[in-house]
RNA sequence: GUAGAUAUAGCUCAGCUGGUUAGAGCGUCGGAUUGUGAUUCCGAAGGUCGUGGGUUCGAGCCCCAUUAUUUACCCCA
């Protein structure tokens, strides 16, 4: 057998001790903060049926689905002695869409929401609602790698469903910074919009054709600036007069509550004027006449507004103090298509990273698995991300990578015999403790618990044994101290 | 899917218009030091120069192809 140079999947990373001990330090504190705010562990399949993923991710993200080929002879069924084509030539000639579902019908999940819908649906009868449930496992997306992008990455999900409360989203503002203040990031913008504040710019304009379109635009206005998103809708078919009219709409100023009311006033105003679109005309004041449908459209949108205020007010009557960090943000969108309704993003500022979580209700996800009704809201940490940004920050604490606290040093045959019960003392007693497997130079092991960050070495002699005490170094001074045992534990453990 | 960049030791990278035997730092291993790491000194190992073709008297360097990595677009955590 010819040696084969070992590569990984691309996007796909090992995680060596270090980066795991770090990574459990963030996982830890998410984990922390979901709980004391009452949601509940869930876990469910890396694979799901691609019948459940496909079609929630807009078409974008169905694309970037990795899809699992069925086992066995894909190609070929046999029952008995009939052989049937699974994939005919008829199928090869229609392409790629009318074969993928003859050959897979398994994906990995693509997020966490998705499946969670799924998964109240199932046990709809056994759950008691709201439901909140937290999740913390990897997703996939077959996405081209790069900075802050992987095919694998972590999503920390906190959801509830079964409730239209705003406390929700109000809690979930909470949680938001509760976590990025415990992970010492203090420069971050807490973003937060509403679908029905974009779609009632959408009906504003008086536009035609994809909201979608719409919202992508103005999502990228700080990417790429005005004249960027200006270009953009053009080619989609906007016209000068609805841009400029957009832009009216997004030149509001100041802080939160100043923006929300000022484009809430313009928005208002503009529910009030004669509109073209198709519909029942009725009359409604002074003799003018509307379209009912976009008017009854647009009175629903301006809900928008409200809910975002309520949200805001739950906030105030918290005590949270963090408004510096939460921003109304009128040209937030978010890709995913399941979002109905309040939508949220981090930003930690001065760092080259997208945005670090996400999330935003949605009011009929269960809908598609024949569960109508039900609103659902909820956020993900993406961790990668999180964990670069600490990284670039140099914000992990220095111990969180360290497992061992006290390595025990090995002299000799009778040193090692002797230093078993004092390992199993050590460990009693909490501290994490490992004795050098092999009696050697002191100067190997010195440097081994140098390299893996040990921050204590126990050591007994010969000298020290014939006194009954041990030397402990402290190996960030270097400074070494003659100990009891009691001694010695009370310093490590400390 | 589109576009660019990169590929030389375990890691990070030098390598002159194309010219003898391809270098450094870090790391690893050994020694100075058989009771002391990070700091000091000495030494050693480690390379089909991503792969396959081509040009040339001669290619790490030039050309073509290919693969991988990476950045940006699209989209997203």
């Amino acid at each position: 057998m010819s040696a084969q140079k070992p590569s990984l999947p691309q996007g796909t990373r090992d995680f060596g001790p270090a980066v795991v001990a770090r990574r459990n330090y963030i996982f830890g504190i998410i984990r922390r903060v979901f709980e004391k705010f009452g949601y509940a562990p869930l876990e469910t399949p890396t694979l799901e049926n691609l019948s459940v993923l496909t079609g929630k991710y807009g078409e974008e993200g169905d694309q970037l689905l990795f899809k699992v080929l069925n086992s066995g002879n894909f190609l070929k069924k046999q029952k008995g002695d009939v052989i049937k084509e699974e994939v005919t030539p008829d199928d090869l000639l229609a392409g790629p869409k009318k074969v993928l579902p003859k050959i897979a019908e398994k994906g990995l999940r693509y997020d966490l929401t998705v499946p969670f819908a799924r998964y109240v649906v199932m046990n709809r009868g056994t759950l008691t609602f709201p439901f909140k449930r937290y999740q913390i496992q990897p997703v996939w997306r077959a996405d081209r790698p790069q900075r802050g992008r992987y095919r694998e990455f972590y999503q920390c999900d906190a959801d509830v469903v079964g409730t239209d409360s705003l406390l929700c989203e109000a809690e979930i503002v909470l949680m938001m910074s509760e976590v990025l203040n415990a992970l010492g990031l203090t420069d971050y913008t807490i973003k937060i919009n509403h679908r029905k504040i974009l779609s009632g710019l959408y009906e504003a304009l008086r536009a035609e054709g994809k909201e979608a379109d719409l919202f992508v635009a103005i999502d990228k206005l700080d990417k790429i600036g005005p004249n960027g998103v200006s270009e953009e809708l053009s080619a989609k078919g906007y016209s000068n007069d609805m841009i400029k009219r957009l832009f009216s709409f997004l030149s509001v100023k100041g802080n939160f509550h100043d923006k929300l009311t000022e484009l809430e006033k313009m928005y208002k105003d503009s529910i009030g004027e004669l509109r073209d679109d198709s519909g029942i005309w009725f009359e409604i004041v002074e003799g003018q006449q509307y379209a009912k449908s976009g008017f009854i459209r647009a009175l629903e949108n301006a809900r928008g507004f409200d809910e975002i205020k309520k949200v805001y007010n739950y906030l105030q009557a918290f005590d949270f103090t963090q408004f510096d960090n939460l921003e109304f943000d009128p040209t937030l969108a978010r890709g995913l298509s399941y979002y109905t309704g309040c939508i949220f993003e981090i930003k930690i500022n001065n760092v080259n990273m997208g945005s670090v979580s996400g999330g935003g209700r949605y009011d009929n996800l269960t809908g598609a698995f024949g569960l109508p009704g039900v609103s659902g809201v909820g956020f993900s940490f993406g961790v990668d991300r999180l964990y670069d940004c600490l990284e670039e920050l140099n914000l992990f604490p220095s111990d969180a990578a360290t497992t061992t606290r006290c390595l025990v040093a090995n002299f000799d045959v009778e040193g090692e015999r002797a230093m078993l019960p004092v390992l199993r003392q050590l460990r009693e007693a909490g501290v994490a403790s490992e004795l050098y497997p092999e009696a050697g130079k002191l100067g190997r092991q010195f440097k081994y618990a140098d390299a893996k960050g040990i921050p204590f070495v126990l050591l007994q002699g010969s000298e020290e044994r014939a006194q009954g005490r041990f030397k402990l170094k402290t190996m960030s001074t270097g400074q070494e101290q003659t100990l009891t045992l009691e001694e010695v534990l009370a310093v490590v453990q400390a």
